[in-house]
DNA sequence: CGAAATCCCGGTGATCAC
DNA sequence: GTAAGTGATCACCGGGAT
């Protein structure tokens, strides 16, 4: 019989940010929101019975919760208090699976005899992440992936929640169909548009209940999936200026360029992203014959793009950079010969190491300064 | 050889999640 | 003086290839 964990963090970079300033403890906090422009990215569960959500704009939280503590993001830090939570799991189980940057899957099939009772095991995993980390968490035990996901998000904040086999239905069935992951805003209007509002109204339609919730599917592993690597920045100002613009997408590209190159990948699809000032937003492509990891081709691209799509005098409050397509297999197109190709990669190494010696931004192409934070 | 059906691919926007 | 950043997936359209 298989069993699955999964881990939910609760508020994850509040949380972090209180191992780090205990005094934040218990009050209401938020991460992210607290100047001019940008969203609330985790608010504490004081903080939440203000009314204040993630990714609510910033103006929003502070009207809502005026004397809340809202303390900047710190990227960087949470990916590493991440990385130490999922080496703990990896301590319990050899298939451990990261969804995000705080939640993830521990295959807990088959381990009773070495480590006891599942329900054990998982308390044990919940108490160790926060007497070794500092971290509060929530886990959901399952036969199947999807169904801990929602068990750990049904008892979240500080919970552990079992579905023992056999009780699937019966704890599915109540659950409001927004609680099934892929159930937006959208979808839930749709469905309650047609009746259908609880899990158990939603199995009943045989088919409407296998596309949105299958758990009979037996691995969502196997699909390639299509990975993407991209850079945005909201602006600190709105730009109508060309090569204003082209300055903040010098960075970008030198972002995704230099990301891309450090896992080995070379992509096809070069993908420009605008959001105007009144927010409407669009993408602008172009497919390459042969795929790139350099600075140089995808900021030509990239600089095309704008050009063809930019109306005069429309401000723009966000620039983005995708890259899509992208393979890993070893060069034999027919772009560069070997020792062009050799003094390339020498000179992007090269690139690379100063950036990280002396910082992002500091080699780029047309050095971008607009960026905001 | 031309017309029609079909498929694949490039491209765009929308939706969703964290 | 509103509204982040990163990434995945889907529906749909139109054109070229089969």
């Amino acid at each position: 019989m298989a069993l699955y964990l999964h881990i939910d963090m609760d508020s994850f970079y509040v949380s972090v940010e209180r191992v780090l300033d205990p005094s934040l403890e218990g009050k209401p906090v938020m991460v992210g929101g607290g100047a001019g422009r940008g969203v609330v990215t985790s608010a504490s569960y004081e903080a939440r019975q203000y009314g204040v959500r993630s990714a609510m704009p910033g103006f929003q939280a502070r009207r809502l919760c005026p004397d809340g503590i809202f303390v900047p993001g710190r990227r960087g830090v949470y990916s590493e208090f991440s990385r130490k939570v999922f080496d703990l799991l990896r301590c319990f189980s050899p298939d451990v699976r990261a969804f995000s940057i705080d939640e993830g899957l521990v295959n807990l099939t088959g381990t009773e005899r070495l480590m006891g009772h599942p329900i054990r095991t998982a308390n044990e995993i919940i108490d160790r992440i926060k007497r070794d980390l500092g971290l509060p968490s929530s886990g959901g035990l399952a036969t199947h992936p999807t169904l801990a996901k929602i068990a750990a998000t049904a008892v979240k904040p500080r919970g552990l929640l079992y579905v023992p086999p056999g009780s699937e239905e019966r704890f599915l069935g109540p659950l409001d169909v927004s609680a099934i992951p892929g159930v937006g805003p959208k979808t839930y209007r749709e469905l309650v548009g047609r009746g259908i509002a609880t899990v158990a109204q939603l199995l009943a339609h045989p088919r409407l209940g296998r596309r949105y919730l299958d758990l009979e599917r037996t691995t969502e592993s196997g699909r390639a999936h299509e990975h993407s690597i991209g850079s945005e920045t909201t602006l600190a100002q709105l730009l109508t200026d060309a090569a204003a613009m082209e300055q903040v997408l010098g960075g970008l590209v030198g972002d995704v360029a230099a990301r891309l190159r450090r896992q080995g990948g070379r992509a096809r699809r070069i993908t420009l992203k605008l959001r105007y000032s009144d927010f409407k937003t669009i993408t602008r492509s172009r497919t390459l014959k042969a795929p790139t990891c350099f600075d140089v081709d995808i900021f030509k691209v990239a600089r095309e793009l704008l050009a063809s799509n930019l109306t005069p005098g429309r401000p723009v409050r966000l620039l983005g950079i995708s890259t899509s397509g992208i393979t890993t297999e070893g060069w034999q197109d027919s772009m560069f010969d070997y020792r062009e190709r050799a003094s390339m990669d020498e000179l992007y190494k090269g690139i690379d190491r100063l950036r990280h010696k002396y910082g992002e931004g500091t080699v780029t192409l047309g050095a971008g300064k607009n960026r905001s934070h």
